[in-house]
DNA sequence: CCAAATACGGAACGATCGTTCCGTATTTGG
DNA sequence: CCAAATACGGAACGATCGTTCCGTATTTGG
């Protein structure tokens, strides 16, 4: 029984998702939102309470968009070793396309924060296991079909691919070119097969 | 011909180094500085000039005292495989016993300050590049020792080891324990030692 | 021993930070 | 059609930001 809001909340945390993703947490300030998101000061903490609170949000919406789509691709998988193949493709693909290089918004948010903000770490933590036990699966997986070697446990093998993805999206983030971004996920790959 | 200064230039340059390093540049404000180094302001800016620019100093000494010695350890190596493992080693050691979880400051600046601010982005990228350099040479000299495989160029092994090292100081960041670190590197050497 | 030069502590600067408030516009239920 | 409720734009809040200024202390060359 009153007036309507005249934005999408969703495309607007969308848009602050994207903010939030280029330039940080503490580099993003209220001015900044207010400008890109197109509201004014008093709507955005009306829809969203404040900064952290919308950041937090936005980590969410990208856990659920992103983070989520690895672990269904793992879960789904009917050949590990194609299903490995096609996360890092999918991987390089974003980094090179995306012209702002804004690298993994949970790799920049645990570099920034982790530290400095419990909550914040925490959900990145969860996050982080939730990727880490989808690829465990996924490598046991490859193991049982006999992809993979069975020399370092599943988890052992996961933790490293894991660290690898870290790797490839701090180098996308620092601008690294489409060369070194296929030569990196070529030789994680090249390695994994050869393990077998 | 005019007063001493009370304190040390280099020593507090460190004091600087540490704190960025822990927090990162956008969360560490004047007045943490003046805190942590216990000098007035006036000092500060009067040695250092500002903050960006004693930031700068701080990411050349982590240079000219971390990244070199990867860098020496490289050219000074006899035995490529088991330099490459030192190299892990020392990282793993550095990260396990860093109560704080720091990470690289390499790492956390590329992350967080690359893609805006454009000279610091250039002194990573130049740190990154001397490192990828070094870590060529060695891989070269271990192919030719026939220790390593030659399917792929020294570059693209390079590559991966650097991008493996990032991985790693992520994860150490994030607060990951010895086990998740050791499996990572474990595997990183395993899968090195198995494409020979 | 004094004039010149630099270092010092701490107050103060304008700018920006994240957040709140206020007056008005709009919508809806009765 | 009016009372209640929410959304809005934009001014304003106190706090903190990075930086400068000022008056005093200390050192050194002549």
């Amino acid at each position: 029984m009153a007036r309507k809001k005249e934005f999408d909340e969703k495309v607007l945390l969308d848009k602050a998702l994207d903010l939030f993703w280029r330039k940080g947490y503490n580099a993003t300030s209220a001015q900044d939102l207010v400008d890109e998101l197109g509201i004014s000061r008093s709507s955005l903490y009306d829809t969203y309470t404040d900064k952290r609170h919308l950041f937090m949000e936005s980590l969410r919406q990208y856990q659920l968009c992103n983070t989520s789509v690895i672990v269904r691709m793992a879960d789904e998988s009917t050949d590990a070793e194609q299903t490995i193949q096609q996360i890092f493709q999918n991987i390089i693909k974003e980094s090179v396309e995306d012209a702002v290089k804004k690298g993994c918004y949970m790799v920049n948010t645990a570099v920034e924060l982790s530290g400095q903000d419990k909550e914040i770490g925490d959900l990145v933590a969860q996050n982080n296991k939730n990727v880490e036990d989808a690829l465990t699966r996924l490598v046991k997986k490859g193991q049982a079909d006999g992809q993979f070697s069975t020399k370092k446990t599943a988890r052992a093998f996961a933790r490293y691919l894991f660290s690898s993805i870290s790797g490839l999206r701090v180098a996308a983030r620092s601008g690294s070119d489409k060369r070194v971004l296929n030569d990196i996920a070529e030789v994680v790959l090249f390695t994994l097969l050869q393990v077998s």
